[in-house]
DNA sequence: TTGACTCAATTACAAATGTACTTAAACTCC
DNA sequence: GGAGTTTAAGTACATTTGTAATTGAGTCAA
């Protein structure tokens, strides 16, 4: 179980980004931000030592310039912090989570269709390995 | 739009086990913490400080006893915390998070059956209202 | 080659968070 | 009615978080 400390909800937009851009600099980073969401060069900066020292990210030095690429899988972080979502604001319990998600957030006709496949298969497996 | 301050992780907690427990004084929501779960009595004290002054919940005084009780619902609250997470972790798309949920997590026989109810029940009302 | 720019690195700093101790008043049981 | 128990209220305090300014070293264009 390698303990890294959580990820901060600044660091979550940060790390979403690394993993998207698969490896970025600083100012990739920084430029892949909607010029809506203002925020300095300098915080990506700081955000992406933090999420060094956490482990969530590498960092190669290229030239003179640090080039950071995820450490930690998307899939694993996502886990961890759904997790923890789960465990504190629905003490522990998954389908409410699930239920809000389909009830009060729009889902689109195509997800419907793609969520119903999803749990077709899942339900397959499932009489399959009994 | 009433703009409270976002619940942090350890205040979530709290909250949830107001709502649990409809109404509540510091000692019973100290009382509803499971004992592998250890926190100070005065810190559960802190935390109900806390989410008063955000405005989550409300007090009232009962003799010298502060009840404590939901100001806002959990709706509205999972609503305001999930729309946050999706949008940092997922860039503000709820599939990939739904798809996480039923792939990831493991999901029993019973829920998988109650999700496709729910979305054979979205579907339809979608139907009609075309 | 000098001024503009880019990066790295360091430092800053208030607010929020997690966690609790202290003090004093009220309450309860002998 | 004194001793222990609850509760309230205030205070404490290190760490994390969000957000950035500063300083100094390299880089490029004119």
């Amino acid at each position: 179980m390698t303990e890294r400390p959580a990820l901060s909800k600044g660091e979550m937009e940060i790390a979403r980004t690394v993993w998207e851009l698969k490896q970025a600099t600083v100012r990739e980073v920084f430029d892949a931000f909607p010029k809506t969401r203002s925020i300095d060069f300098t915080t990506v900066q700081t955000y992406l030592r933090r999420l060094e020292k956490k482990g969530y990210v590498n960092a190669k030095l290229e030239g003179r310039t640090r080039v950071y690429s995820p450490r930690v899988k998307p899939r694993t972080v996502i886990r961890e912090t759904v997790d923890d979502l789960v465990d504190r604001l629905f003490a522990g319990e998954t389908f409410p989570l699930m239920q809000h998600l389909i009830e009060d957030r729009n889902v689109s006709r195509q997800d419907l269709d793609a969520l119903k496949t999803l749990l077709e298969q899942l339900t397959e497996e499932r009489d399959a390995s009994d």
